[in-house]
DNA sequence: GTCTATAAATAGATAGAC
DNA sequence: GTCTATCTATTTATAGAC
């Protein structure tokens, strides 16, 4: 505050630095945090694991966030932010269906490189957390209307089953982004990632039964 | 070991009786166990919560299973007697991919009745027990084998995608026995069970897009 | 702001009486 | 075999020094 009505030029630099340092800081700590959720889930993961990953002490991690439920959060929001960047890097002309299965895609190359937070739909402390948590929300909001909308243009040009109501479709496409199948086929040891991502997006826009 | 050499018939009746008995708790265990497991995950499901459903003192479980991880692969076990049990009510002279998706109907049926123990795919400590259990083992190479031979028949009559290897269509059915999409749906509390199983099933097998 | 040390609560597992 | 009471370890979270 009073920085701000001085006139010295410092401290608003000197501010700038310091925030600079904490969000690097906090990048860190999501950093961190999305890869052992991806890793091992949130009720595997620890607070203590995190801050030995990150290099720093546990109450250090408190200060920058309130609670393992904020630690998730911010992890999520992360990656959906990673998302919505992907949408928007697509090619707003091409068919919606292409965009629909790029997306699908992508979402099982961020699971396949070890990047997708996964969030057991059942934890109540971490799903309350979610709901309050109005960043959350928000963004879950708008990557599910912008997918919505594709999933409806698509139905329009008769690419998508016209039967299904588009949120079937939307939760099914949210649910092949934590599709265990990935991770079964990689254990195996038998086939490439790309190979591994071809088969799934394939089943789930064409399905198992042949043409 | 004396009883069985005695004349004496009240022993083995008596034990029997005992055994009945006992097989009779343990069964209503594994049913608590089956429920909170489906309700809850393994990290979820607390010891206590057990003893708490069944109504009997945490140590008293003890005495019939040796640890957390016993008591999920039991209820592991027994859902899967259960599947094979299913497996053999099918007609076996209907053709395999009716079989198959007569499967994936009975597990998503099983999923939301909140019967369908849910254990995290990742969890080490869980993994390692149902690795060295032998019932768990077996039960699961039987009904793959079982649902890989009906795999490879409806590959060979041309309805299922023959590029697919079996692997692949096998962890596909396995991942929609737990798949999330059921709760999401729901959860929006405007669809019947059999509408929900209904469209799974066939964005399972017929695929998102149309025909 | 970061640290060490510790509190507070929880959960898996066991001892020992009956 | 079942119970009460307890142990032990882990984990989230915080107090307080620097």
């Amino acid at each position: 505050m009073t920085s701000q009505t001085d006139a010295t030029p410092a401290s608003p630099v000197k501010r700038s630095f310091r925030q600079q340092m904490q969000l690097a800081r906090e990048d860190a700590i999501v950093s961190a945090v999305n890869r052992l959720l991806a890793e091992k889930g949130f009720d595997g993961m620890t607070v203590d694991e995190v801050a030995a990953e990150v290099g720093i002490a546990k109450a250090s991690l408190y200060r920058h966030f309130p609670s393992k439920e904020d630690l998730a959060a911010a992890a999520m929001v992360r990656v959906m932010q990673r998302a919505m960047a992907f949408l928007d890097s697509l090619d707003q002309k091409a068919p919606p269906l292409q965009r629909l299965k790029s997306v699908a895609r992508w979402t099982m190359q961020v699971q396949l490189a070890g990047e997708m937070p996964s969030l057991p739909s059942q934890n109540s402390s971490l799903r309350a957390a979610l709901e309050v948590n109005s960043a959350y929300i928000e963004l879950l909001m708008a990557i599910s209307e912008r997918l919505g909308g594709w999933i409806e243009a698509a139905q329009a040009e008769g690419d998508l089953q016209e039967g299904l109501p588009p949120i079937v479709v939307l939760y099914t496409l949210y649910a092949r982004a934590c599709d265990p199948v990935l991770g079964f086929l990689k254990g195996t040891g038998q086939y490439s990632n790309e190979q591994i991502i071809d088969w799934v997006v394939q089943t789930c826009f064409e399905g198992l039964c042949s043409r």
